[in-house]
DNA sequence: TTGTATGCGTTATCAT
DNA sequence: ATGATAACGCATACAA
């Protein structure tokens, strides 16, 4: 990499800094300079350095984005929209972070190294003390550094009071909604697939499935018929096993997510059960696949394309920011095939 | 952001030099002084910057990795391996491009700028002259710069001789065993749905189905039973209903991936004809949803995971590039109940 | 509108 | 083993 500004600034006869000037494009410059100079930074074929120009501005063009693994849908969806949106102005830093809470230290401080322009954090948080006050504190690091950041699907609480913006999941209104649907078709007995218990987006949708069941004095059994286990195809299967071996009278179970809803359609079909004829089965997100399943899944639609291209916006202040830093996105409860009526 | 090496230096009594040395750990350093660094940089809460870093070292740990689009799981099991086997050493840049060549040029140069460690480009190129050389052109500079660029699902001849490794897919054999496949099934009216017409991929994978057909006297009515579309679901759709106009009686369409397949199913059930009893599908990929599907989708599996593993361990040197520096990941036919005899 | 000069925080070279 | 000190390439305050 040999040609730097000076170069352009020699062959434009120009200083450097009116050659930074004309590419920065924030400063007046004559038009026939700035003709001149494009001319030789084409000619040179130049190319900004880019840790020389964040080191002298100190600020980058990176977007750190955390997610627990790009490919799962769910994220690889909101980082893909983040993406879209930043365009080419700014670039998308990934990080599989795998939920686990050291490993969003770990990427948070490497993304506080980069002055990273921006942060965005995505998914729900690990609730413990330690890590929640850990994690709190790279934030509030990024913050006062100037990197802006926002939470998306992560409830504000995780950050320290005006450090960041949050856009939160109503995932309690979803899960009773979801709940209230099975009852209004005349469940009783439902079985509930919950995701890893110390997760915020775990607690959310099982809270909102217990005030549904609470609701209607159907709570009593609740704690038996609840399984934990991770967000993902095989810890559904395994759950809905076993929920069938706690009470085989199950007419209905749901899943904490659209994945963990997939496990437990195909464990419900080996063990020769009809959907929604024997059991009904619905999920959580609405990932794309569900519409194709068969039968369709019963979910609750989240906005995550929109709601994460707003993240972005907000993360490049493009967009301002929700009155006290916080909004909730809407769900929406897709009826679909996977669920009706119980048998008898 | 404040603290810097100068202060970190001051804390602990020694040089800037030093604190450097002892924190890349690429210098001999007295243990006792090591120590005395460490902990001011602990009390400090010391945190290198990365720009100035970079600058002065002239690298920076940042990998770019090219995809079609993250949302797509092909491409996001990819971009989630090549992360996972980045570890915490490297962060990876991750540009959606939409498989357009322009963009495939702008995040390049982006990347360039930024002095990326590596590059590695994932899925096919667009078979055109102009935009092929424009590529290989920054791929030529990155090379020159120091940047490693590795090649994963994209022929080697998309890159200068020398300047990239490849990890080519065998589209084209996998293409053909899928059509031999069903060739041996029996079938003999076999309608093809293609991806977008100026790709790799897409005439690789139509080569292969081609090549299988042509080896059975089957290719008469090849051009007529195929149809080009882009690599999603709603391509699919309509090209399964554009086949059976064409061919009433087709007993087989092939798709060019899973989600074109995905669509084909759909667009078969909504005509009341069952898979496989009247209509044997296959798709190419072998992605999660895949085997869920109902039935499970006879395809090709790519070591998807494993190549872009692969791809990451090259792109940092940590594995010996392959001879002449392109290797074919090998596919495997995967048979499921999609497939089956024809019918009569 | 343009040029000059200085600083940004590290790394690496050269002494010691 | 450690310390000065000169790059690294750009941005910006200040001058002109």
């Amino acid at each position: 990499m040999a040609v730097t500004l000076a170069d352009v600034a020699a062959r434009a006869h120009v200083s450097a800094a009116t050659v930074s000037r004309v590419l920065s494009g924030n400063y007046p410059v004559a038009e026939e300079t700035r003709a001149r100079v494009m001319r030789a930074v084409d000619e040179l074929d130049y190319v900004v350095n880019g840790p020389a120009s964040a080191l002298a501005a100190a600020t980058s063009d990176l977007v750190g984005v955390l997610v627990n693994d790009v490919a799962d849908a769910f994220f690889g969806i909101m980082a893909s929209a983040v993406q879209t949106e930043l365009g080419a102005s700014k670039l998308a830093v990934v990080c599989n972070t795998g939920g686990s809470p050291e490993r969003e230290l770990t990427y948070l401080t490497l993304l506080l190294r980069q002055r990273a322009a921006a942060v965005i954090i995505t998914g729900s948080a690990v609730e413990g003390e330690e890590h929640m006050s850990a994690v709190a504190a790279r934030i509030r690091r990024l913050a006062a550094n100037g990197t802006r950041v926002v939470l998306c699907g992560r409830p504000a609480s995780a950050a320290p009071e005006g450090t960041a913006v949050a856009l939160e999941f109503d995932n309690r209104g979803g899960g009773q909604a979801l709940t209230e649907h099975l009852i209004a078709l005349g469940h009783r007995r439902i079985g509930y697939v919950a995701g890893p218990a110390e997760r915020t987006t775990t607690r959310h949708r099982l809270d909102g499935h217990r005030a549904a069941l609470a609701a209607h004095g159907l709570d009593a059994n609740a704690e038996r018929l609840t399984v934990h286990g991770l967000y993902d195809r095989g810890s559904g299967h395994a759950a809905a096993l076993e929920l069938l071996r706690r009470e085989p009278d199950l007419t209905a179970i749901v899943a904490s997510n659209d994945t963990v809803a997939l496990g437990v359609c195909a464990a419900l079909r080996e063990k020769g059960l009809r959907i929604p004829d024997d059991v009904s089965v619905a999920g959580f997100d609405d990932l794309p696949f569900s519409a194709d399943m068969q039968p369709a899944l019963t979910t609750v639609r989240l906005p995550l394309q929109e709601a994460a291209g707003r993240a972005a916006r907000l993360a490049l202040g493009r967009e301002r920011a929700p009155e006290g830093g916080v909004d909730v996105v809407p769900f929406e409860l897709q009826v679909r095939g996977s669920t009706g009526a119980p048998r008898g």
